[in-house]
Parts: structure tokens; C-alpha cells; sequence
DNA sequence: ATCTAATCGTTAAGTAATTAACGAAAGCGG
DNA sequence: CCGCTTTCGTTAATTACTTAACGATTAGAT
């Protein structure tokens, strides 16, 4: 076994697809899986599940597979999944209500512990429980809360703006929707996730469909 | 210049980042702009930005740089951003309610022409100006309105569920925001974006935070 | 206890993406 | 008009990711 040292990020982008699959199978009381089956199931290749397990530092057994419930916990554990983690939400438009309201956090082990914005007409209201707070008491809270990831969800020309305070507030974990790059010092984490990715990258694909009908003439 | 083949997937992705700077752009009366300025705009690297524009088949000249709306008509063109196209979205919950109500559809060229669900309590509502309908009338409203693309929104155990009907339906290109990987045939194009990547590569990130910290002491 | 078949862990080969290097074209100053 | 400098286009080198290969291990049968 290998002593994990940074998993690719290709291969941190799978784990959930095998974190939800194994959870299930521990639901329908299933000891143990194949990579084999794992890949039929995620449709991902069994050798890719074999490298992905590999790079995790796996204990799989030849002739049986991975014991399901310990191989979630061993996924669960590298990627920090179970240790408390407190976020804040800046901008609460629509892509932020959605996101407030989703169940990721807590499977991620996060707590959206603030929301911020910055149009009188929203702050005070509520999203998923949480007050929406002035922008301007952005430092006192998280400061209080102890939160150390932002989530950037306001209109692109503000995230850069929002990005500033978040660094400036000592966050060192930033998940950015704008489709800009931030500006952060080198120790400051960003995952940057357009919503638009999938529409461009469809449109790019439709069109090469269109192409290929075209010469195929 | 080469004759443009098939684009790396990364590079699609860059493309709107580099998109939103040229409209801007533009629209401050620049003409013309360099791969340096592009890149240090972006926080791409100069090299990959003339590397992405080679593959576009671009068309800049040495010491003046990209002309400025050229080269955004040429990534809207090669993307296929301004053909017309509709799309349709199943499963109307939060998500699915923050991207209806996106601005994302008329920037790739799309047109949000239907929603369905088949919750009795959401069928007739309506979502950014359309109409919910149910689920059972998929197959013709596809036909009907010409729509070539799925969106799907709904809890992964139904995701599969969906891609079935849309594939049925004759469409070939599937937006999949649930975190499994939906079984198709060959020539439709699925694009996968999970919301919670965004959370669970920063909670690895921040962990491997922590431990360059503590070995550090 | 030994053999067989399955399945893992790991190294190696192949592919795709990023970064570097550098010749060629084009504006600009003398 | 001629060099000088900038900046592109393109090929080459590097790095990261994926896929393939295969020896080692183990359960289960005889």
C-alpha cells in the first residue's frame, strides 16, 4: 500500500460518484464489492477504480473486493468529509438560494453558517434557516463563526470585490461561481464552477454532432 | 494558421472566461488585444492563452495582438453560441428553479422552451416565465417544440429515470446534474456537473492545508 | 494441502494537456 | 528603407492523467 500523497484531482472529482454508490450498497446490507462491479455501477472503468483506490491508500482483498462500509469511511476520511467546517454564502440570488437549500453541505461536512448580501431588500430575510446578514458585518461574523470557506455567488463584476473581503477576512478556501478568476495570494484555495460550463461545452458538442452528420454525406 | 480539428475539453472550458473579458472589452471601444493582456486579465497564462486561440484557428497578428470583436465572433462561431437551440429541463427544484432563471441559456444560444416534473403540487406552476408540465407529456412536447437538449435536476435515484425519457425522446445532448453516471448510447453526449464538487475539492484542499501546516512545526 | 480462478496492487505504456522555446511577421524609430 | 523590438504561430518538451499489463494474493474446491 502507498502512502498517499495528492490525490489528482480528476480522481477527487469520482469519489462521490463511489461514496453514493457505496453508501448505498451499505444501506442494502452489502459487505463487500468488486472494482468490477463499483465500475459497472458509476461507469467508470474498473482499472480507473483500481488507480483511484490505489492513489487513496486502499485495503481490497484478491478474490473479494473492498469491504463497503470501511472503504466509504477510508474516502470519507481523506477527504476530510467528516470534520465540522463553517461557510459563509455571499450573494443571494437565485443560484444562491439553490445553493443554500441544497443538502451538499452537510455531506461534505460543511455548515453554511452566514449569508451575506448586500441589497437592503434581501438582507434580513432568510434562506434555509440562515438570516441574511449586510455585507458590511462580513468581518465581525466570520470572525465569530470561525468560518473558513466563502462561496462567491454574486454577478461577475462584484467577485472580485467579494473575493477581497473573503481573503481579507483570513478565509483561505474560496468557491467561486463568477465566471472570472480571482486575484488571491498563493495560500488561498479557489474551485472555481461556472454554471455556464455545461451549456457552452453542449453547445461545442451539438455543433461537432452537427459536423460529423455533414461529412458523413 | 491549422484547420481547427476538435477542441481540448479544457480549453471550451477557458473559452468563457475568455468571452466575458473580450465583451467587456469591446465594449470599453478596445480594438485590438495581446495574449499578455488576455492572460493577466484572466489569470491564464499567456502561453495557453495563444496555445487556446492556435486551436480556435486564430487569426492575430505579431506586435498588435487579437482583434478585439473578431475574435470574440470567432469563439461564439466555433462554439456554436448563436445557432438557436432548445433545450428542456426536468425536475424543477431549487437547483432547477436557479437555472431556469439564469441568464446562462441566451449566452450559449439556448432557449428554455420547456419544464417538467411530476410532482401534482409544481405541474402548472410556472419557472422564469414557463409553463411546468407533467412528465407524461414529454415525449410530445419534445417533438413539438424541436428540442435537442435535456437538462436533468432531479435526486440522482432518478436520474437515470430521466436520461432514459430524454433519450427516447431522440434527444442527444444531456446536462446531468446529479452525481451518477447516466447509461447511454454512444452518440449522445452527456456533460456531468455535480454541485457538491465544488465542496468536496475545497474540504480536501483545506485538509491538505492542515497537514503542510503540522508538518511544518 | 494443493490447485484453480478471481481480483487486487503496482509498475509501465500510452494519451492528453500544459508549459517552454523559438523562428517569422509586423509595427516603429531613425 | 533598415534594423530593433514586440508578439504571434507552431513545434517540442514536460507534466498529468488514463489505460494496459501482469505478478501476487487469497477464497474455495477437491
Amino acid at each position: 500500500m502507498q502512502e498517499h500523497k495528492k490525490l489528482p484531482r480528476a480522481s477527487v472529482l469520482r469519489m462521490e460518484l463511489y461514496l453514493e454508490l457505496l453508501e448505498q450498497l451499505e444501506a442494502n446490507g452489502q459487505q463487500s464489492v468488486t472494482s468490477a462491479e463499483l465500475g459497472a455501477a458509476t461507469g467508470i472503468s474498473a482499472v480507473k477504480v483500481r488507480q483511484d483506490f490505489f492513489h487513496l491508500g486502499s485495503e481490497g482483498k484478491p478474490k473479494i473486493g473492498y469491504e463497503v462500509s470501511q472503504l466509504a469511511s477510508l474516502i470519507r476520511s481523506v477527504l476530510d468529509l467528516e470534520t465540522p467546517k463553517n461557510a459563509c454564502l455571499v450573494g443571494l440570488g437565485n443560484l444562491g438560494r439553490a445553493l443554500a437549500a441544497s443538502d451538499i453541505w452537510a455531506r461534505a461536512g460543511f455548515r453554511l453558517a452566514a449569508i451575506f448580501d448586500r441589497d437592503q431588500k434581501i438582507i434580513g430575510t432568510e434562506a434555509a434557516g440562515v438570516r441574511v446578514r449586510n455585507i458590511t458585518e462580513f468581518f465581525g461574523v466570520v470572525k465569530a463563526e470561525g468560518i473558513a470557506a466563502g462561496v462567491i455567488t454574486v454577478p461577475a463584476p462584484d467577485a472580485q470585490e467579494a473575493g477581497d473581503l473573503m481573503v481579507g477576512a483570513g478565509i483561505r478556501a474560496i468557491w467561486n461561481f463568477a465566471p472570472v478568476t480571482l486575484r488571491v495570494p498563493d495560500d488561498v484555495v479557489v474551485e472555481n464552477q461556472s454554471l455556464a460550463w455545461g451549456l457552452i461545452t453542449l453547445s461545442y458538442a451539438m455543433k461537432s454532432d452537427k459536423d460529423k452528420n455533414h461529412t458523413a454525406l
